[in-house]
DNA sequence: GGATTTCTGTTGAATTTTCAACAAACGGAG
DNA sequence: CTCCGTTTGTTGAAAATTCAACAGAAATCC
């Protein structure tokens, strides 16, 4: 577990706790690594969800696929950052979305029921991870909030333009790489990936931004 | 307050605490109660985001309107339920989205740094209120997660029948009030609201629907 | 290094949505 | 009951998205 403090440290669930106590507690909670290829599914739609994932290293996103097979993707997951954690959290009895590692990733895996309910050992350290749960649960309904703001948007260009403001914000610069193939910003977006191939170029030639691969820039 | 007390006990907060404890803790919370009217803004955007609101009656909606006036609908609030909450739990210093009275309410307001941070009086109720907040903030995150599915289709009958569908599942009938107008469910399917109308007319010209105002009924 | 697979950009046709304008239906106020 | 404002349904034209198909670029695998 120690190789993984550097990280589980800048954990969410984990602020405020030192380092003594983080190793003891996590195995108190039973917490144990995974590795999974890229393209591998971490967690599956309509699997049971009793476990929070932690992204060690690597990355993953969160995915719907619906009826037809049109995948939306509705976020994607670093490392330090949880997942699964509202379904978790609000007992559901199966997934709705599924996990899948977008690159080679490592996972911790920890039962849900073992951070709400307190254990045997009596050990104090629930306390602050329900209330460090209750403040990653707010954050992401933030950036729900964000997603909202970008795909309520009807057109394709307004909702790149709405994606990229917010991603050039965060970053702090308008020169930025997005975590998304241009297939996969297309499902984000909701949008139509040539159409999606179609605008970026034509915005390109307004000079409005600029884009090498996953890099863009706005002008 | 004994007024509300049949509401405020089966509001999410407020989850396994007797009604003596309640009212005392109302009390020490600082909760007070405002009466809006149709239309009136309970929350603006852009300003703090540091209160919870309960809704007492009545009803309300979150809605973020961009910058060239379309609005959208992201939630209707009603009674026992919570807004604002993920925005004052996450400590953001400016709400990104408005909040409305769709009927005339009563709204109890409670600032949020008195449930997250220990009073003087050393009382014991914070750790239950937490937790319940965390199951509110999980809670909310899985209705994220169905207006994802609803509004990432495509077209609008499929938006329709998506929203339709989750309705009927959640009522357990296939005949059902919704809470919305044409506009505003165009608004929360982010549909245009004259080709939402047509569209309801051709499905019931069809046979998939029947509806009559407010009321829908899957065939 | 070469072959193969995946990703990206381009295009035109078909489909849908959006937009604007209007009329009918509805509901509330006086 | 009538008037008036709001909501809903209808329509056709304009605009945008989706879809399918393809070619070039880039990345991956032996």
């Amino acid at each position: 577990m120690k190789k993984y403090l550097e990280i589980l440290r800048r954990c969410p669930l984990f602020y405020g706790i030192d380092d003594d106590n983080l190793i003891k507690m996590l195995t108190c909670l039973g917490a144990r690594i995974t590795e999974f290829d890229k393209k591998y599914t971490i967690f599956a739609e309509g699997s049971p969800a009793r476990h929070i994932g932690i992204v060690l290293s690597g990355k993953a996103q969160i995915v719907q696929v619906d009826f037809y097979g049109n995948r939306s993707i509705v976020s994607d997951v670093k490392p330090t950052e949880l997942f699964a954690e509202a379904f978790a959290c609000a007992e559901c009895t199966s997934l709705p979305i599924s996990v899948v590692a977008s690159e080679p990733c490592e996972i911790m895996l920890i039962e849900c029921s073992h951070i709400l309910h307190t254990c045997q050992n009596n050990c104090g350290f629930h306390q602050a991870l329900i209330f460090n749960l209750m403040k990653d649960l707010a954050t992401k309904n933030l950036r729900f909030h964000e997603r909202i703001e970008i795909t309520s948007k009807r057109s394709t260009r307004e909702k790149l333009l709405s994606y990229l403001a917010i991603q050039a914000k965060a970053t702090g610069s308008d020169c930025f790489e997005i975590p998304f193939d241009r297939q996969e910003l297309a499902d984000y977006l909701e949008v139509d990936r040539s159409g999606l191939s179609a605008e970026i170029s034509k915005m390109r030639k307004e000079g409005i931004l600029d884009s090498h691969k996953n890099r863009f820039t706005l002008l």
